[in-house]
DNA sequence: GGATGATAGTTACTTTTGTAACTAACAAGG
DNA sequence: CCTTGTTAGTTACAAAAGTAACTATCATCC
């Protein structure tokens, strides 16, 4: 089959969602090695940690439905963080359902560590992007990704 | 462990690598409902389509350097294209390593149809977030794509 | 024109993810 | 209390993706 009609042709690479998952892989991709290589975490991994860091002591369902992430995956990334020594689970006294996570010191100081790299690749970014631009681009992200 | 103080704590909600995927993943699932449901086909089978439709006759390895799909990803794509009868296989005259591929019609027609379906998706993203800012999006995942 | 190295594409193997079913515990109504 | 329904979390199974090794062909260069 020939190619389509130039004119009224569809360009790939102005496709926002196509655009978005090239963006995603290649600035993920940049950050992931940084705790795939210090800590062997996959991106489930960090983001439960990160969330155990930032707001406490959470149950798994607290860290699905606030990260969004689906609970077969959190349940995997809190037994490989378990192993890892980077936290601990607690039967909780109400409801002996629920499994209470804390970070233990070790965890604790790879929060600490991550959250400093990301910080200095978020400003790495905003020296490449500009800080309007990349505040912009936030905003816009933030409306993409709640519809 | 106690969470961070809360004056340096970092927020993943302003991390631009998180948000890209938030965002990719929300609007990528939303496209791929399209194509998985009328053609079931993966999105490395929508991108494979779409290239072939878009620039006629390629090779895979055409496709995987254009398209930025890894060989493996894209030899199953075909395989999975041709199973659909979307599209046919030629070993090249000048190099007998090379497999043509082409579009069938009704590939052709699955790639007109996902085209219109993609334009209308874009449209749509247009009236959510104004013509402006969804240029910019573009422009600035452009730049985030290719680092 | 035979050895050496590169390339196109596939296959085998492993890791990760998605989906569904499951267990254990709770809650509420009769 | 005992049924019915719901929820937290895990496990089993299937689908998908990543990595490495493989086959076949080509190109070069001595």
């Amino acid at each position: 089959m020939d190619p389509q009609d130039p004119a009224k042709a569809f360009e790939l690479s102005a496709f926002t969602p196509y655009l978005l998952n090239l963006a995603a892989e290649t600035q993920g991709e940049a950050f992931s090695r940084i705790y795939r290589e210090r800590y062997g975490m996959l991106r489930t991994e960090w983001r439960v940690l990160f969330h155990l860091g930032r707001y406490g002591a959470l149950s798994a369902r607290d860290i699905s439905s606030r990260a969004r992430i689906h609970k077969t995956k959190v349940s995997r990334a809190v037994e490989a963080l378990s192993r890892k020594r980077f936290l601990t689970r607690e039967v909780s006294e109400e409801d002996r359902r629920v499994e209470i996570l804390s970070l233990t010191p070790a965890g604790y100081r790879a929060f600490t560590d991550l959250s400093g790299a990301a910080r200095e690749f978020e400003a790495g970014l905003a020296a490449r992007l500009g800080a309007e631009d990349l505040a912009l681009l936030r905003r816009i992200l933030d409306r993409l990704a709640s519809a």
